[in-house]
DNA sequence: ATCCCGAGGG
DNA sequence: CCCTCTGGAT
């Protein structure tokens, strides 16, 4: 079916979104980044490992890790093999470790020890997207630099005609621009911990979702293909 | 087998 | 746009 995009989707978006988002508060009060963390550098940290893994996992790991390197400037000066054992079940942990190591050594050399606060030098830094960057300005810092746009918010806001496109850059900017500025980072994390727990791709759970008068997908089954 | 709160590279 | 990197849970 070829429908014009912006016709049945747009129109009421800001109302739709209202809901969504008092919906949400209901349901998720808390709004937290479930990955542990008691400051930027080890939710850098923790952030970077997450990738393809849960958080759960990631949670067992990283107080080990901030034991032994509670600093850029220790894990800086790390082995790559130590890295490896300590990260090894998460997965990628070849890669995970050199990105900690590299994001490490970056920060040392380039700002002084202490995690860059705009999206342009997190970025730059080896394991960190945007993604990664938003996360961690937004949750760390509190500056609100950007809707955080992983699989799940991606997949939910498609679902639910906030958004069409199938890139990120482009869903940021159009949630950006119907979620209120100082509410980014918790719409973000609620979204993206409703993906996880409720609005799962292969196995929705449909009758406990608080959005169901807003999903046009009610009782259609998986979403993916 | 398939999925996980991704990033980097072709 | 696609692919790869990886291990553990289900």
């Amino acid at each position: 079916m070829s429908v014009d995009p912006d016709q049945e989707l747009i129109p009421d978006r800001k109302k739709r979104v209202r809901r969504i988002i008092t919906q949400l508060k209901k349901r998720y009060p808390e709004a937290e980044c479930a990955l542990f963390h008691d400051g930027p550098f080890q939710l850098l940290v923790a952030t970077i490992l997450s990738a393809q893994c849960t958080d759960e996992r990631v949670n067992m790991v990283t107080p080990i890790l901030f034991a032994k390197y509670p600093t850029a400037e220790k894990l800086a000066v790390a082995t790559q093999k130590d890295v490896e054992e300590i990260v090894h079940s998460l997965g990628f942990f070849r890669a995970k470790a050199a990105n900690l190591r590299g994001m490490a050594q970056a920060v040392v050399a380039e700002h002084d020890g202490e995690i860059p606060q705009d999206l342009a030098a997190l970025v730059a830094l080896p394991g960190v997207g945007r993604k990664t960057a938003n996360v961690v300005l937004g949750t760390a810092f509190g500056i609100p630099s950007g809707v955080v746009v992983d699989t799940h918010v991606k997949r939910i806001c498609n679902l639910l005609g906030l958004t069409r496109s199938k890139n990120p850059e482009i869903i940021e900017r159009e949630l950006q621009e119907i979620v209120p500025r100082k509410e980014w980072i918790e719409w973000s994390h609620r979204l993206i911990h409703h993906g996880r727990q409720i609005c799962i791709a292969r196995r929705p759970q449909c009758p406990e979702c608080p959005l169901l008068k807003n999903c046009p997908r009610v009782g259609l089954g998986p979403l993916n293909k």
